[in-house]
RNA sequence: GGGGACGUAGUUCAGCUGGUUAGAACGCAUGCCUGUCACGCAUGAGGUCGCGGGUUCGAGCCCCGUCGUCCCCGCCA
């Protein structure tokens, strides 16, 4: 086929642009021909951009070289369009296109680039097998959900820019050849080919960067930022995945969060959400005493209480106390089997106990009832807060289970129970928009596997003043001035005020089991940087597919990413990752050991 | 590493209790058509039923294994 050539000519227009007021004008549109209706010897086309799609008239009588070239035209071809703009008649104006009132009558059509049959239709929004979307993500991107939503995280990325750039913050860049630092997540390595038998790896955040530009005078700092984690895959969770990463001197918390929701604010902002401001602060203790979670979905209520046994009652029934309780409103109707699935759902999640009650009529209903008596399990009710009607949930751990380990099983069982709730009573849907900043996290987790404590947040985190004392003879209850920020229940930023002090971070590692030694081997250059007059510094790294992808309504983050990579870290695109030249490999001084072959 | 769902035409899917030649819609090709806009009409092409093995007279369907995709647990300082 004979294709044109573009020439000197220039795009007058978009697809989407033109009205009645362009009447009588001359154009020149380009496009991909989404549609073709073929008449004979009247063909029209649909021409598309991101914008949106214009009709095009290719009369035989009007332009018989025009009406010849849309007989060859398929859907994606390529095409400029020249020629005027003309009104529809009334009886043929389509209602259903904002360009709907007018159509280009061609003079010239170019045929710019022909296009094999794509694998699927770029207009269907349908349902499409994820495999094939982004096996040819070139042809997904075209389709108008990618379209706004790539240009949506460009609106946002120029947003974030804005208004930290006002705030004075400055936009410094950092290695992604890098030092691996085997705390937290899996690194992803490069080899060396000047140094065989060493690596850089990619950074799973710019955490040290960030703090030595603290010391290095930028007091105010960010980046929108690629990290790299070599961890498995979830809806929510990519191999590289962007951050806003932020990080200023002499921090107050309250001058910080105060920034951050100014910048969430703006950034809802681009989709029409007004935040409400400021955003309310929990302790993490209170928030997995509520709900369960240290990232509570709070649009609801149906928060938890802790409830005893009435006396002489932990005798008849083998729990230990106190229990957790929640009363779910007016829902004593509820059948068995809604009751039964809640208990299966509560066990799976690590409840040694559970029991309900029923609070319809005069008597409780409950099978504690036979065990306790009617006055006790009312009691219980009532300490739960229940009104007639209402139905109450109580889970609890074997007698004896107080310590952390099963404290925690208890408070996830709570956290699982109460968001099954929320989805049978449709309580998710309202459409409400509820930021949180969860705060006062435990410095440490107790690593059962290791036998040693580990750092919560990072090992940079500062601990609270108040509980410095404790960093030497009770690491477990040390709080740390860490904060997360939560969305509708899910995590979308979390930071620290870290530790400027040697002689404090020098603590926290021991606390951490790191010999000086260690500690030295992995970040002896950060230590050094530490000793040169290290302002008091903190900040906060928000996950910036996240923030988009809720933004943009989607439940996977993929969706906001222009080449993202499947649940097993595959490219299917271009097929990454792939084995090398052997002469690659020599060179890094890298061999491959051959997978065992299974007998 | 573990659990669940799925894998049939280019795409989305149907395919009963294992039984003749595996179907539909959309898309694609060819022809006709001057007011269509999900154009219409006519004709036609298009299948390694993911892959390998097994059971059976006979497997898209049953069994075992394997690969891939999606979701979840573990993991993600």
């Amino acid at each position: 086929m004979a294709l044109d050539l573009l020439g000197e000519r220039q795009r007058t227009h978009y697809c989407g642009e033109l009205r009645e007021s362009h009447q009588g004008q001359t154009v020149f549109l380009a496009g991909w021909v989404a549609r073709r209706r073929d008449l004979g010897s009247l063909v029209f086309l649909d021409l598309r951009d991101h914008t949106g799609v214009t009709q095009i008239v290719c009369n035989l009588e009007i332009s018989p070289e025009a009406h010849e070239k849309a007989e060859q035209v398929r859907p994606e071809y390529v095409v400029g369009v020249e020629g005027e703009v003309v009104l529809r008649d009334p009886a043929t104006v389509n209602p259903q296109i904002p360009t709907g009132k007018v159509e280009v009558q061609a003079r010239k059509l170019l045929l710019l680039n022909e296009s094999r049959t794509p694998p699927f239709p770029i207009e269907d929004e349908g349902r499409m097998a994820e495999e094939t979307r982004l096996r040819y993500r070139y042809l997904d991107l075209r389709r108008s959900r990618m379209q706004q939503n790539i240009r949506l995280r460009h609106r946002a990325s120029l947003t974030v820019r804005e208004v930290l750039s006002r705030h004075r913050f400055v936009e410094i860049e950092t290695p992604f050849l890098t030092r691996s630092t085997p705390e937290g997540a899996r690194d992803y390595l490069v080899p060396s080919r000047v140094h065989h038998g060493h690596f850089y790896a990619l950074p799973q955040s710019p955490q040290l960067f960030k703090q030595i530009l603290m010391i290095g005078g930028f007091d105010r700092y960010f980046q929108i930022v690629r990290c790299f984690r070599d961890e498995d895959l979830r809806a929510d969770r990519q191999p590289e995945f962007t951050q806003i990463d932020i990080e200023m001197a002499f921090p107050q918390r309250s001058v910080l969060f105060a920034i951050i929701e100014e910048l969430m604010a703006s950034l809802f902002a681009l989709v029409d959400v007004q935040v409400s401001r400021p955003f309310p602060i929990l302790s993490y203790d209170e928030a997995m005493e509520r709900y369960g979670s240290d990232k509570p979905h709070t649009e609801f209520g149906l928060e938890w209480k802790r409830v005893n046994l009435p006396e002489g009652a932990q005798e008849k029934v083998r729990v230990s106390c106190p229990l957790k309780a929640l009363r779910v409103p007016g829902w004593a109707s509820t059948n068995r089997s809604q009751i039964d699935k809640l208990q299966e759902t509560a066990q799976a999640a690590g409840a040694d106990w559970f029991s309900a009650i029923k609070m319809s009529g005069a008597e409780p209903q409950s099978s504690l009832v036979k065990a306790l008596g009617e006055d006790a399990v009312r009691q219980l009710a009532s300490a739960a807060g229940a009104q007639p009607g209402d139905l109450v949930i109580l889970l609890g751990l074997k007698p004896g289970q107080s310590a952390q380990g099963p404290q925690h099983r208890l408070d996830e069982a709570s956290s699982e129970v109460r968001l099954e709730l929320a989805r049978k009573l449709d309580l998710l849907k309202s459409g409400g928009w509820h930021f949180l900043w969860v705060v006062d996290f435990p410095m440490f987790d107790y690593d059962d596997k290791e036998n040693r404590f580990v750092a919560m947040h990072h090992p940079f985190t500062s601990p609270r003043e108040e509980d410095l004392g404790m960093l030497e003879t009770d690491p477990g209850g040390v709080k740390a001035r860490a904060y997360d920020l939560v969305l509708n229940g899910s995590e979308i930023g979390g930071g620290s005020i870290r530790i400027h002090r040697p002689d404090i971070q020098r603590r926290v590692f021991s606390a951490l089991g790191m010999t000086p030694e260690k500690a030295r081997e992995r970040f002896g250059f950060f230590l050094d940087a530490l000793e040169y007059g290290t302002p008091p510094h903190g900040g906060i790294a928000l996950g910036f597919d996240r923030i988009v992808g809720l933004m943009a309504g989607e439940s996977n983050i993929r969706e906001v990413i222009a080449f993202p990579k499947t649940a097993s870290a595959v490219d299917v695109m271009c097929d990454a990752p792939s084995t090398v030249e052997p002469e690659q490999l020599e060179e890094l001084g890298l061999e491959i050991k051959e997978s065992p072959v299974e007998g």
